[in-house]
DNA sequence: TCACATGATTTAGC
DNA sequence: GCTAAATCATGTGA
């Protein structure tokens, strides 16, 4: 290390057009004769930079040791630093401070919310929680799906896990540190002979740190993919139709066809059913619409089902009879009399 | 593949 | 907000 200006640093000792730096040091000289000697060493000093890349490492070594001895080397360093100066103006504006990454944020507020990063605690279960809100079902035929959506959530997790933990060892352990030091020595090895500012290799660092990151960006950016393919998987198979199990349908005909003078169950008779069916209430209602217009529309279709839970509600209330207890409601038969001439009246409403 | 069954959704009336 | 009615979309069995 010598005492050189290694870095760039200001020079407006501006004296002449074209190279004042350049200029000021051939003035410094005794001029006249010797001045044809001095750009004789310049063109030198030029021609040898110029071709200094096509030399083998230890010529190139040995060159830019003469090169950093040469007595013509403050002024063209000066030179340098005026040609950079002008030069690095016009870019300075482009390449300042970048804003914050938003898109990075935006990542990672997602991957935390549905429980891809941050802490375990079920967040999954909670982001499939939120997707059955969505789809508006709810009820344990459904938790198959939903341990479903949450297994396959925590594999997302774990091979993003497993991937981050990859790239921290890469980047933090390895390659970034490495390459980013190595950048560094080499600026700093150059900025001997070119002028560097310590900024210009901050903003180097920078910009080996930001395509390192980018590495974690896309990593994030797929899992986010993934995690949103999954979940609107889990939305869609929702959204689906599924048949009631035989056991639900049987109840909810069995209420019906025992309420059939007045099908129109009571808020809490739905909240019963909904809980013994596994559905919902609104599903119940949907159930009982879909049954009371399906049904008036064709009594003569239904009448053969109508006989039959007549028949089971009547030996099932025999059975009770003979056993001393009341029949409990649902299952209680409808007073309206007969099943085999169901007076259904759309109008009236039994709460 | 088709017809029918059935759960869900939409629209309109109250 | 509840319901009837129409309609859609999917499941199911022949």
């Amino acid at each position: 290390m010598d005492d050189q200006p290694r870095l760039m640093h200001s020079s407006h000792g501006v004296g002449m057009a074209g190279h004042p730096g350049l200029a000021q040091h051939m003035q410094d000289g005794t001029g006249g004769a010797d001045g044809e000697g001095r750009k004789q060493d310049i063109g030198d000093i030029l021609q040898q930079i110029m071709t200094i890349t096509d030399q083998s490492l230890d010529e190139a070594q040995a060159r830019k040791h003469a090169l950093n001895c040469h007595r013509m080397k403050p002024a063209l360093f000066n030179v340098l630093c005026e040609i950079k100066e002008k030069t690095v103006l016009s870019i300075r504006g482009a390449q300042e401070e970048e804003p914050p990454d938003a898109q990075l944020m935006r990542l990672d507020n997602m991957l935390l919310a549905e429980g891809v990063s941050g802490p375990e605690k079920g967040g999954g279960s909670a982001a499939a929680a939120a997707a059955a809100a969505a789809a508006g079902g709810a009820g344990s035929d459904n938790s198959a799906e939903h341990s479903d959506y949450r297994a396959k959530l925590s594999q997302i997790r774990q091979i993003y896990h497993t991937e981050l933990e990859k790239y921290e060892q890469v980047s933090e352990q390895m390659a970034c540190n490495e390459f980013t030091t190595h950048v560094m020595n080499l600026l700093r090895e150059q900025s001997r002979t070119r002028p560097i500012s310590p900024k210009e290799i901050e903003r180097m660092v920078s910009i080996i740190h930001r395509k390192f990151s980018s590495i974690q960006m896309q990593l994030k950016q797929s899992t986010c993919e993934a995690v949103m393919i999954l979940r609107s998987r889990f939305l869609d198979a929702r959204r689906k139709r599924r048949n009631f199990n035989k056991q639900a349908t049987e109840i909810l005909n069995e209420y019906f066809y025992s309420h059939l003078s007045n099908p129109y169950p009571s808020e809490e008779a739905k909240e019963e059913l909904a809980k013994k069916c596994s559905i919902t209430v609104s599903q119940v209602s949907n159930w009982f619409g879909n049954k009371r217009i399906r049904y008036k529309k064709n009594i003569g279709k239904f009448q053969e089902e109508a006989n039959m839970y007549a028949a089971r509600t009547a030996a099932s209330a025999t059975n009770v009879s003979t056993h001393g207890s009341q029949a409990n409601s649902p299952s209680t038969p409808n007073s309206a009399g007969g099943y085999s001439s169901p007076c259904y009246q759309s109008d009236r409403r039994i709460q």
